[in-house]
DNA sequence: CTAAATACTGTATATAATTACAGTATGAAT
DNA sequence: ATTCATACTGTAATTATATACAGTATTTAG
């Protein structure tokens, strides 16, 4: 249904090169010569197309009036964590906000940190981190884990198959050490950069 | 010569806008219903003088073809301060880095940090911090102040005629304390945000 | 003091662009 | 078997749009 076919997502790729590149989508005549269309009907059959499966909208009456329905290019906030939700999950997003290159890595989403536990490593209450969720964890890397449903940010410094002890960067709290074993511990992610708000 | 009117930087505000929230450029005929113009000539007036100084191309022949000249909605990142240059001479701009909306405040520039005389705010060596030039310096906000060519980001906790206190926010650090009558201290800007890249 | 730049109104026109209608041909779905 | 979706050609008309030319008034720079 909302899957294009090949020649489609041609047309739709075309669009969005077009947008990028010059700033304004094309008309019809364009994607014709691009295509090589003897009639700019054909492009206008694929608009509609692309805007039945709700690809693109289009505004009757306009020039180049096209513009993309699913911009994917913003990166979910995640504020407070449902317990036994995933973090993704639609009722854990705060809003979406652009994709911000802040990071060497790749950010999969912006989680807002609650509580002073990581203040030796600069990252206060209320900032966003930055989550890579594919990246390998590594011993000295913060990490995003979860433990029993419960989502915390620390510093991974030991990691064995009966042995993962997370460290709270505030001398005011006690490392983490778990089995796991016996306790539920998945990691969500790894830490790969900060936004902070001074306001 | 590249400074834009007030007017012509309404109109500029406008395109990025519509290109923002429509997704393409307005036409003549769109800026003028906007602005209330009686005739189309207007906007293409203003379009040529956004044009000449440099804002904007305009394709002839094009419906919307209007697009941003790419220097615009980028932010300089300003890495060491040459001695004396002021703080945005384009040898002091490391690189620029697309506008990062990451503050409620406006961000004129982003300064990287050096040193660790802010960690106790979580402000670490090497991170950006993002900087407003035109608020007006307060006590107890964190301030870019220039003292006789030296560049230091710190804590403003004392301001008055003949005395200015700068907190260092480490405890290794004394506080600098200035007699704004007999030192050369200029304040470049107040902090409102914070980027760091953990690689 | 004068020319140029700014900020418009008002008219007009060529052309850029949307979009409907009438077809043809092929493959997939009911 | 026949309708529907896909993927086009070909023509044409209305309207959307760019843009030139002729003005006026005010402000700014040399």
């Amino acid at each position: 249904m909302n899957t294009l076919t090949n020649r489609q997502k041609e047309i739709f790729d075309f669009i969005k090169l077009k947008i990028s590149n010059e700033g304004y989508p094309p008309t019809r005549m364009e994607i014709s010569e691009f295509f090589g269309f003897k009639s700019p009907n054909a492009a206008e059959d694929h608009l509609k197309a692309l805007k039945k499966k709700g690809f693109i909208d289009i505004l009757s009456g306009t020039s180049r009036g096209i513009s993309l329905s699913v911009h994917d290019d913003s990166i979910p906030l995640i504020g407070l964590v449902s317990a036994g939700s995933p973090m993704l999950a639609e009722e854990n997003v705060e809003k979406r906000i652009p994709a911000l290159p802040i990071s060497s890595h790749g950010i999969d989403y912006y989680l807002r940190v609650k509580g002073d536990s990581m203040i030796d490593v600069g990252i206060f209450d209320n900032d966003l981190i930055a989550v890579n969720k594919d990246l390998k964890v590594k011993k000295n890397t913060i990490v995003i884990a979860r433990i029993d449903d419960d989502v915390t940010v620390k510093t991974l410094i030991e990691i064995s198959n009966n042995k993962v002890v997370l460290k709270a960067e505030n001398k005011d709290y006690d490392d983490i050490v778990i089995n796991p074993k016996k306790v539920n511990l998945n990691f969500e992610g790894t830490c790969v950069g900060l936004i902070r708000n001074i306001s």
